[in-house]
RNA sequence: GGCAGGUUGCCCGAGCGGCCAAUGGGAGCGGACUGUAAAUCCGUCGGCUUUGCCUUCGAAGGUUCGAAUCCUUCACCUGCCA
């Protein structure tokens, strides 16, 4: 039997920007319509946390189960091992506990994301259940035997990395990740697999693999890169990634991301990263072109979003901290319990009474080194409860302190931090 | 294995005995303008007990009053030859 599948997930992808590049249009839009098909879609654990790359990801994953497909959710503890080349060059390998944890940490990541339960509920696998019992001589002739090197060769990512030099570790992964499609399809009949736009020559690898070694055609989507308008890479926040882990990136700080989007990007992150119904992600651009200044969309982005990775109940925390904090009043207008929900948001700290300016800066994380804490406030970026700091020498008495025995020290426009004085 | 070239601050990349914490570009950070947008312009961009001191130019030694710059050894990378 195969469940009731939603005959327009094909045409709700497209315009979604979804489908950046995949295998034969017409013949993949005919199976997704025909009944519920498996899917799998891999995370390799290189990092503690998933970020705004992997989002895509996932949330894509999602989308085509409450199509009425069936998702096979892979954290890869066998190519995490290994290590996909990239441009940047060659990788350090992590050791084997490190990457087993961060597969854990990375399945409960994803798992919030899927319904176990039903017709077409989701599977987590993990690639290292096949690989790693498998021999070398096994592995040499029933995989290697399909992938001719030059072939291999002129893929871009190993192209790129002639010059500067690949270990044969990264130039095999290709074989890994084909092997995972070829083991899912056999294990699991899932014919499809998707991935981001960089992992094209990985996606289409494996399903040349499963042409070779079982005759059979499975196909492959690839979604599209984000990036900034200005075609740089995305997800930088002062941190670093747009982790989704909150103890890495705080609820707060991945709230202010979305409301800081770029006008010209708010509908294409609409699209990608929430499920608002079209007629709503349509009227959202319209009010941005229209009446920009109210940001719409990016609150619209900002709310849905952080609700979908961090849920309700942290997303209006994040809201009311950034009311609080960038509203038009006084903060010392502000209850002691606003004020502490708000910088508990934000980031705090706490220092003695009496300490200046410049220690109030490093203390609170705003600044890395008293020299730069001087040097922003030379040049007027430093601020003390929404007041430009003038003096590197100041030393804020009682008569600062707001409610609770706060402080609020601002850097630049955005970045915010409290220091609680005591 | 031989020969040649390379290894500079977050990245790219100048410097080739003192004027070098080290030109320039990019990223980052701050300011102005705005809407907690983009673009633009300006400033800034190792640390500190900041008119000075300390640590940086692959690593360790050495020459010199003085080295990122010269010498020696080691490590790694690139190219040519075998």
């Amino acid at each position: 039997m195969s469940a009731a599948v939603d005959p327009g997930l094909w045409d709700d992808l497209t315009w979604r920007g979804l489908i950046a590049n995949s295998t034969d249009a017409d013949a993949l839009r005919a199976a997704l319509s025909a009944g519920s098909v498996g899917f799998y879609v891999g995370f390799d654990p290189s990092a503690p946390s998933l970020h705004m790359g992997h989002l895509v990801q996932v949330l894509t994953a999602k989308r085509l189960q409450l199509a009425g497909h069936t998702p096979y959710a892979l954290v890869g503890g066998a190519t995490g091992m290994i290590g996909d080349p990239r441009d940047a060059g060659e990788r350090v390998l992590n050791p084997l506990d490190t990457v087993q944890e961060w597969v854990a940490r990375i399945r409960s990541q994803i798992e919030p994301f899927l319904s176990f339960e039903g017709d077409n509920a989701a599977t987590m696998v993990n690639n290292y259940d096949w690989t790693a019992g498998l021999s070398t001589i096994d592995f040499l002739r029933d995989i290697g035997k399909h992938f001719p090197v030059n072939r291999m060769l002129a893929r871009d990512v190993v192209r790129n990395r002639l010059e500067d030099g690949i270990s044969y570790t990264e130039f095999s992964y290709v074989l890994l990740q084909s092997m995972d499609f070829l083991e899912l399809f056999r294990r699991h009949g899932v014919t499809l697999q998707f991935g981001g736009s960089d992992q094209w020559g990985n996606l289409t690898a494996g399903v040349e693999l499963i042409r070779r070694a079982a005759g059979e055609r499975v196909h492959a989507i690839a979604t599209p890169l984000m990036t900034k308008a200005d075609g740089t890479k995305y997800g930088k926040t002062e941190g670093g990634a747009l982790w989704l882990d909150p103890a890495m990136l705080s609820p707060y700080a991945f709230h202010q991301f979305w409301l800081n989007a770029e006008d010209e990007k708010v509908g294409e992150l609409l699209r990608v990263f929430t499920f608002l119904p079209r007629e709503e992600i349509e009227a959202l651009e319209k009010q941005t072109a229209d009446e920009p200044f109210r940001r719409a969309g990016q609150r619209a982005l900002a709310d849905a979003v952080t609700t979908e990775v961090h849920g309700e109940r942290e997303t209006q925390q994040a809201k009311a901290a950034a009311a609080a904090l960038f509203g038009t009043g006084d903060l010392h207008d502000l209850d002691a319990t606003t004020l502490a929900a708000a910088l508990g948001e934000a980031g705090s700290a706490s220092a003695p009474s009496g300490t200046g300016v410049v220690d109030l800066l490093l203390a609170s994380g705003l600044v890395t080194s008293k020299g730069e804490a001087r040097r922003t406030i030379a040049e007027g970026g430093a601020y003390l409860n929404n007041e430009r700091i003038t003096d590197v020498e100041a030393v804020p008495g009682s008569g600062d302190l707001l409610p609770g025995g706060w402080l609020v020290l601002r850097r630049g426009k955005k970045r915010l931090a409290g220091i609680q004085v005591g």
